[in-house]
DNA sequence: TAGATTGTTAATCGATTAACAATC
DNA sequence: TAGATTGTTAATCGATTAACAATC
C-alpha cells in the first residue's frame, strides 16, 4: 500500500504541510483548500485530488481540519519523527538559521554547529556549542546526521560539502549559492531567493 | 514576438540564470546542458528545448557559452535592468540578506534597510543606513521599489507586508515562514527551506 | 433549507523521456 | 575522423482546469 510517491505530489505535499504549520500557529482550526492554493500557488483542485487519493479527509461545506491533515500528511511523507541537523558556519546567515524556528517546526533539530574559525569554537547558540569542523565524523556519526546545513561563504561551500559527505551526510542543504559538486547518491539543495524573485518580476513586469 | 511565457518556463529559465551566474563567478566559459540538469534537477533535453525555442544558443559539441547565455535569458526574461529593493528588519537574519551578494549578482539593489527599533535607526549596514517604518511610502515613492523583504519575526510579518503594500510595494519577499495576507494584485513568496527539506528527505527514506 | 466546499470525472494542456540526425 | 553535444521529433506521462454531484 505505501507506493512510492511521484516527485511532483511529494513536493506539494511538503509544501501544504508547511502552510497547515504555520495556520496551526496561526490558531487556525481548519482550513480550506482554496485558502492552501491561495498561499502555495498550486490550484485548488490539484490540491483535493493530491489529498483525496490517501481517504477523505476533509468535510464538505467547511474544509480539512488543520491538526489532523498534519498528521496525515506527515504519515504519507513519513516524517514524523525527529530529524538531527549539523549547521555549518555560525556567521550572521548560521546564527540567524538556529535561531529560526523553521526547522524545528518540522521535527528537525540543529544537533551541532562546527566552524573553522578558532575565536568562535566553544561559545554557544540556541543552547549547541560551536564546534571545530574536525569533530564533523564523529558527530554525524554518533548522532546519525542525515542533512548538513552549508551557511559558509561561496568560496568555502565546496570543501564544506566534501567534508560533509566524507563525514558520511547525504543531504547537503546550501546557502552558500555557490555550485557544489556531490557524488551522485547524495542531494544538494542550493537556496536561491532571486529566483524566485526573477520570476516574480517578469510576471510583474510582462 | 515577445508573447508572455508560461509559469513553468519562466521560473526555469531564472534557475538557469542562477546556475549560469554562479558559473560564471566560478570562471566557467561555458557549459553543457546536463551540467546545467545536474545543477538544477530539471531534465536535460527540457533544458535544450525551453532555450531552442528563443533561438540558437548553444554549439554542438561543446555547449553553451556562460556569459552569452545570461545575456540571451536576461532578455528574454527582461530583468536586465537595476531594480530595487527595501529590507524590513535589521536583525541577524535582515543583516545577513543584506550581506549576501545573491540578490546584488542578478541586478537587485537594496536601497534602504527599515526597522521599528528605534536603537538600529541611524545605524550602517553595507552602506545602507538604517531607517523608521514611517519613512516607508516615501523610500518607495522616491526610489521605485517594487520588492519589499520582509526580514522580522513572524507576529510581525503581517504587520510589515500591510505596511509595504500601502506604500506601493507590489512584489513581497517573505523570509519570515508566517503565513501573510495581501490583496489580488500583489504576490507574496514566502521562502520556506523545510519544504525542500521534507521533500528530500521523503526520498532518502524511501 | 440554503450556502459552501469536498471528492471525482473528463478533457486539455504542458512536461518528461527516449531516440537520433545534425554538426561542432 | 572520432567523440561529444545540441536541436528536434514523437510518444508517454502527469498537471491543470472546468464542471458538478455529493454532502456537510
Amino acid at each position: 500500500m505505501t507506493e512510492r510517491l511521484g516527485g511532483g505530489v511529494a513536493a506539494r505535499l511538503a509544501h501544504y504541510l508547511q502552510v497547515l504549520t504555520q495556520a496551526k500557529k496561526a490558531g487556525r482550526g481548519a482550513i480550506t483548500s482554496h485558502e492552501i492554493s491561495e498561499y502555495t500557488h498550486v490550484n485548488a483542485t490539484q490540491i483535493r485530488r493530491d489529498l483525496s487519493g490517501f481517504g477523505t479527509f476533509g468535510k464538505r461545506g467547511v474544509g480539512y481540519n488543520v491538526d489532523a491533515l498534519i498528521s496525515e500528511i506527515s504519515t504519507i511523507l513519513r516524517t514524523a519523527g525527529q530529524h538531527n541537523i549539523v549547521l555549518i558556519g555560525a556567521g550572521r546567515l548560521g546564527l540567524a538559521i538556529a535561531e529560526a524556528d523553521v526547522f524545528a517546526d518540522h521535527g528537525f533539530s540543529i544537533v551541532a554547529i562546527v566552524d573553522a574559525d578558532p575565536a568562535k569554537i566553544g561559545t554557544t547558540c540556541g543552547g549547541v556549542v560551536v564546534q571545530s569542523p574536525d569533530e564533523l565524523p564523529r558527530i554525524v556519526d554518533e548522532m546519525t546526521v542525515i542533512v548538513g546545513v552549508v551557511a559558509v561563504p561561496a568560496d568555502a561551500a565546496q570543501g564544506v560539502a566534501d567534508d560533509l559527505v566524507r563525514s558520511g551526510v547525504r543531504i547537503v542543504f546550501n546557502y552558500s549559492g555557490a555550485l557544489i559538486d556531490v557524488p551522485p547518491d547524495v542531494t544538494v539543495h542550493t537556496t536561491s531567493p532571486a529566483v524566485e524573485l526573477l520570476y516574480a518580476l517578469y510576471f510583474h513586469l510582462a
